[in-house]
RNA sequence: GCGCCGGUAGCUCAGUUGGAUAGAGCAUCGGACUUCUAAUCCGAGGGUCGGGGGUUCGAAUCCCUCCCGGCGUACCA
């Protein structure tokens, strides 16, 4: 499809100029596909926004543009016809030959239409970054699964993904957790669930220190130990970190998720005295009420400054974020850093971005913001009892929802099989419907929706997928032997041109999701290619095709499209990380 | 106070960056299984796109204003 826009577009920028002596480079002509079929498979408006330039009527304009585009035959290779409509649109129908030869084409091919891209761009993202001695709750899986599909997302197109995770391994917190370790510390507890307790004892110390300033004294000494090295509170922090580590690998595991460098703030620490002296002296940071600020004269930073050190000396996290940016430019030399941070931090981000161009690295910085998970209150996502739900918990939950599902539905598998395909449907589920609304949006969390066997949900593309692959067990397909063949797609049943051209499109999903950072996009396309397929399965049967003269053709085009969808879908859910199953 | 998000069908959400009669799913109602998985499909009803003003051939989309909700805003991350 991206090439019929392309081939399309070049002829309407010649037609412009040579019938209407406008210069419009072929870029900035808008062609997309109109929502109703019967306006075809591709339009554009260019007659109607050219019309007052022209002072010509936009439906005179759109005629002199289909007339000119007779001229070039080779435009009805792709073009069946084209159609004036409408208040001036131009309307293209696609060729069926040309559909199914693309089809083809794509169809042979290992990235199924996916172009490389022109200049493979270093990708830094930089995302989940959870606390140390914390256990992970709701609020980090956002991050993680955002993270991981754009990670996905961009090293499937062939740019070099460097992923990251920058834990909170470093900062006042553990002034609290030395003292709560000293004084409260249930050993039992830790052993049981070691974070579970170390949250325990720094809930404990923080509610203390709220009204007893000597605790808050007591924390703030143990922390400044731990900063100047002192043995015993370093061998404590390593410790918070080995169960840290060990709690967070098990959830990554089960989520599938990996990354490259996990370089927490406590890797930055030892830098950062040089970077806020270089700002200093640089000019870029100054002293205001004890404290060094970086002050901006962008009207919409003017309030607040970007404190980088407090006045007693210790370092903030925006000191943090900008050692970090120096030493992934000098180690990485990335030309876009992606941080997939709550949107809340907007402010900051914008901040730090602000300083970074000021200090001079010439990079591009996105902060790829997401909204609140809320609960069916419309606040967010807590507990019965108020604390916050842990990522654990709420994994297991949707897994055990999906098993009692699947109990009902496929009593005769295997218990292996059906705890298997619980797995990957109560972890789609859950990853899904963080990645099927806009990122920036909240969304209220609700198990039962997730869940759901139809509508825009993992279970539903995951049951596409199984269908087909049934298909395929029933009929005893060899599917590299299809493959291997040269089968030719026919497209007869409206169903199937429908579900050709959507496979045809799929390259321009993962390229809209990459730019604009919006795994969503990727999610609505294989709903819709779903739907597609689910139409198609009815109407279309594919190892009984009706007899006929092309019935041997028709069956292996029939198999083919099966197998062309299943590989997107496979793919496709892929990139947002969830599994397809090949039964359920 | 200032700033940033958001308000679209009863509910949950999309809306291709200013285009055609605003779309899905759920829920409701009515159909389709001796058939490759009915965990599916087909159809129907349901809307002052928060209110008002403006910009223009054309606005859910851009501008102004008001109402409502959320969030952020000098030493937490």
């Amino acid at each position: 499809m991206l090439e019929a826009k392309r081939t399309i577009s070049e002829k309407l920028a010649r037609v412009v100029r040579q019938e209407l002596g406008v210069d419009l480079p072929p870029e900035e002509i808008v062609l997309s596909a109109p929502r109703k079929e019967a306006f075809g498979d591709l339009a554009t408006n260019i007659a109607l926004s050219l019309s007052n330039k022209l002072r010509l009527s936009p439906k005179e304009i759109a005629e002199k543009i289909r007339q000119g585009l007779e001229k070039y035959t080779d435009l009805q290779d792709i073009v069946k016809n084209v159609e004036v409509a409408g208040a001036g649109f131009v309307n293209f129908r696609l060729n069926e030959a040309w559909v199914e030869r693309k089809a083809g084409e794509f169809y042979d091919q290992e990235r199924l239409g996916v172009p490389e891209p022109a200049k493979p761009l270093t990708v830094v993202i930089d995302f989940s970054s959870p606390n140390v001695a914390k256990p992970m709750h709701v609020g980090h899986i956002r991050s993680t699964i955002i993270g991981d599909a754009l990670g996905r997302i961009y090293r499937f197109l062939g740019h070099k993904v460097i992923t990251d995770n920058h834990l909170g391994d470093w900062g006042t917190q553990f002034g609290m957790l030395i003292v709560g370790y000293k004084r409260f510390l249930d050993k039992e507890a830790l052993a049981k669930d070691p974070l579970g307790e170390l949250e325990h004892i720094y809930q404990k110390v923080y509610n203390l220190a709220q009204q007893d300033e000597a605790v808050a004294e007591e924390a703030r000494q143990e922390h400044a130990k731990l900063q100047s090295g002192h043995e015993q509170n370093l061998a404590l922090w390593k410790e918070f970190m080995q169960w840290s580590k060990m709690e967070f690998d098990k959830i990554y595991q089960r989520l599938g998720v990996k990354f490259d460098h996990t370089l927490g703030e406590s890797f930055y620490n030892p830098m950062l005295g040089d970077v806020v002296k270089e700002l200093k002296e640089k000019g870029i940071a100054r002293e205001s009420e004890g404290a060094i600020c970086i002050f901006f004269d962008e009207p919409e930073l003017a309030d607040a400054p970007f404190i980088i050190q407090r006045r007693d000396g210790a370092w903030l996290y925006s000191a943090t974020d900008l050692a970090t940016i120096k030493y992934r430019m000098e180690k990485f030399k990335p030309d876009l850093i992606l941080y997939v941070v709550d949107i809340r931090q907007r402010l900051h981000f914008q901040q730090l971005f602000t300083a970074v161009r000021r200090w001079g690295y010439e990079v591009r910085l996105e902060h790829i913001g997401f909204g609140t998970i809320l609960g069916e209150d419309r606040t967010p996502l807590k507990t019965r009892e108020g604390g916050l739900v842990r990522l654990e918990d709420l994994l297991d939950e949707a897994e055990k929802r999906a098993l009692s599902i699947v109990n009902e539905q496929n009593p005769d598998l295997s218990e292996a099989e059906r705890q298997d395909i619980a797995r990957a449907v109560g972890l789609g589920a859950v990853k899904y419907c963080d990645l099927s609304g806009a990122r920036q949006s909240d969304y209220i969390f609700s198990f039962n929706r997730m869940m759901r066997l139809d509508g825009n949900t993992a279970p539903y593309l995951q049951y596409a997928y199984a269908r087909i692959q049934s298909i395929f067990r029933k009929g005893e397909i060899n599917i590299a032997k299809l493959r291997r063949g040269n089968g030719k797609f026919l497209l007869q049943e409206e169903s199937e041109r429908d579900l050709a051209k959507c496979l045809l499109r799929f390259p321009e999903a993962v390229l809209s999701a990459a730019s604009e950072f919006a795994p969503h996009l990727v999610s609505a396309y294989l709903y819709e290619l779903s739907t597609r397929y689910s139409r198609f399965y009815e109407t279309c049967p594919v190892l009984t095709s009706s007899s006929g003269p092309s019935m041997d053709g028709l069956k292996e085009s029939r198999l083919m499209l099966c197998d062309y969808v299943a590989r997107v879908l496979k793919l496709g859910l892929n990139l947002l990380g969830i599994e397809s199953i090949e039964r359920m």
